[in-house]
DNA sequence: TTGAAAGCGCTAACAA
DNA sequence: TTGTTAGCGCTTTCAA
């Protein structure tokens, strides 16, 4: 096979060959552009026989944004979190944006990867998962440049911030589980603390405390199926059965801890003990776990995140925003509610 | 707060800091330019003194690519798409790389989108998913712009090919189910035919055809959880209760078939009726499913791609590649194999 | 509405 | 090794 390659057109080719200047191919091309439909129908057609397309690049760096978006994510290969950026590619598309796609794995690099993303004049920055670099941080303030933190915790100093209501999500899950009749709450979290995770979990704590039970908790070494399994499979068996009400701070963990309890452990559920997730991943409604779950809207959270990246790129400047999503309690299988 | 916005420094602000020229501050920020240590030092420390980093935007205009890598991938909320996202993402990014991502949901905008990426100098796509539209891949090839196809049939002229090795796959699920000992065998897979699934699917039943095991061919309305278990739960009886071995186009589809086995038609798997799936996303093996399947390997895959679009890049002008990446089975609990 | 000309920030060819 | 110069392809004043 042939691999010659052509040169692509540019603006300047379409002119010649329309018989117009430069800039008239520009305006054909700007949305809104003062040119006469005569010109413009000149101008495309000359532009699909070449088959010209925009130079992007030439254009952001003319105008100050080149329409890409920056979008951070870890554990991209996770349930929620590959939900999460289906949707927000999916509307930042929508809205026109190209979506550049960071996946940090290892913390170490994060910070000198993101920091390229400035060189592309990106019109904003999506933070999923990682909390940024306090210098990146620093640099989009300087620039004005807008970020919105998806379930971060708010000591940054710039950028709005979409959260869920882990507050209000850890009282709505006790209070579940009361209801259901549990008695002796337990709570499963991972060891290193997470903003949103460890928010919830010591919501959970602190309202069920209150409230008159007494929680214990259970630590996974990290936040996957088998930290989660592990940990309930290695738990200690007094503690195990002492607890009739599990709460697991996320989905991932409350079906590693489903598996744990019912495989590893003979612990029948919902019979022996309750149990409640939190995320509402697809999973969770699969028939084997039909799993009960706080939910988090994340279509809701995506349109939120872009609303406000586009509110800031039109200009707002007022000071940090915190949006709150709201939570919904799912009952399913794992929970004895009335039904 | 105030949002006062700073203009971003450029080289020649560098330059004129450092006492350089421009061009010895495009040298310092080029990999392997001429320049002696004392200016690359005068220039990195004006650099970092004023926030500046390379405009890659600008650098993109000059030379022949941006460093941006499309990635096009529909139904990226998939478990299996999802980890070949972050893989692919990955080694791009650890190759120097960004990737720009397109999620394309509705197919009849997919073409716009894509094309829009070629505005971005990209320097290679990668399709997981859809099959480009015949016009972009004629652009694509006019350009000589590298394409990798995922998983995708090997008809559009132009693109190097990655691809399950879904012949021997098909034919390796049809001997396992046989070397364990089913007899009457049945395939589900989805009604819209799709490369890789229809391809396993139909080399399964061909396979098993030729031993003398005539297959009974299960259809769901689509390739999702639900689909699969809603194809198994409406299933005639009859056919159902005729199989003794499944094979499931894909884990997805065999966890939907799994549950719907087990919970909404009573049949005990692999006691009635063995399993197999394909794919070996992390949900096969999760406890409640554990399900015998034939693991593609998303990381070797990912590898042979990035390389690909490399060899490629460095001006690889040898005709269109055809990789086929090895398969291996994955012996769980839903087949009866010897242990 | 149109075209000419300047310039976005950078790199690369050339000359010193 | 360094600086000078000429673009990369586009948009955007500014005049006409």
């Amino acid at each position: 096979m042939a691999r010659d390659v052509e040169r692509k057109p540019t603006s300047f080719d379409v002119a010649k060959l329309a018989g117009v200047s430069r800039s008239a191919v520009s305006r054909a091309f700007t949305p809104g552009g003062r040119i006469s439909p005569q010109t413009k129908e000149k101008v495309t057609r000359a532009a699909s026989e070449l088959g010209y397309r925009v130079n992007s690049l030439a254009r952001g760096l003319q105008q100050d944004h080149s329409g890409i978006v920056g979008l951070v994510a870890s554990r991209l290969d996770t349930p929620l979190r590959s939900s999460q950026v289906a949707r927000l590619s999916e509307l930042l598309i929508r809205e026109g944006f190209k979506p550049m796609l960071i996946t940090a794995e290892r913390p170490d690099h994060v910070g000198t990867l993101i920091e390229s993303l400035l060189g592309y004049n990106v019109a904003g920055m999506i933070f999923t998962s990682d909390t940024p670099p306090p210098d990146l941080i620093k640099d989009c303030a300087r620039f004005g440049l807008p970020v919105v933190l998806i379930n971060r915790p708010g000591n940054s100093g710039w950028g709005d911030r979409v959260v869920a209501d882990n507050l209000t999500g850890g009282s709505m899950a006790a209070q579940l589980l009361i209801d259901c009749g549990a008695t002796r709450l337990g709570c499963l979290m991972p060891r290193r603390e997470t903003f949103s995770v460890s928010g919830r979990a010591q919501a959970f704590v602190d309202y069920a405390t209150e409230r008159g039970h007494p929680v214990e908790v259970l630590l996974a070494d990290d936040q996957g199926y088998a930290d989660a399994r592990a940990g309930i499979a290695k738990a200690d068996a007094d503690v195990l059965h002492r607890i009739d009400g599990l709460f697991c701070s996320t989905d991932l963990m409350a079906l590693g801890a489903l598996d744990a309890l019912r495989i590893d452990r003979g612990i029948k559920v919902p019979e022996q003990m309750q149990v409640l997730g939190f995320d509402n991943i697809e999973q969770a409604g699969w028939g084997s776990y039909d799993l009960s779950t706080i939910s988090q809207d994340i279509d809701a959270q995506a349109a939120t995140v872009v609303r406000l990246l586009i509110e800031r790129m039109a200009g707002d400047a007022s000071s940090n925003k915190l949006e709150q999503e709201p939570l919904t309690a799912i009952l399913r299988g794992t929970t004895r509610h009335a039904r």
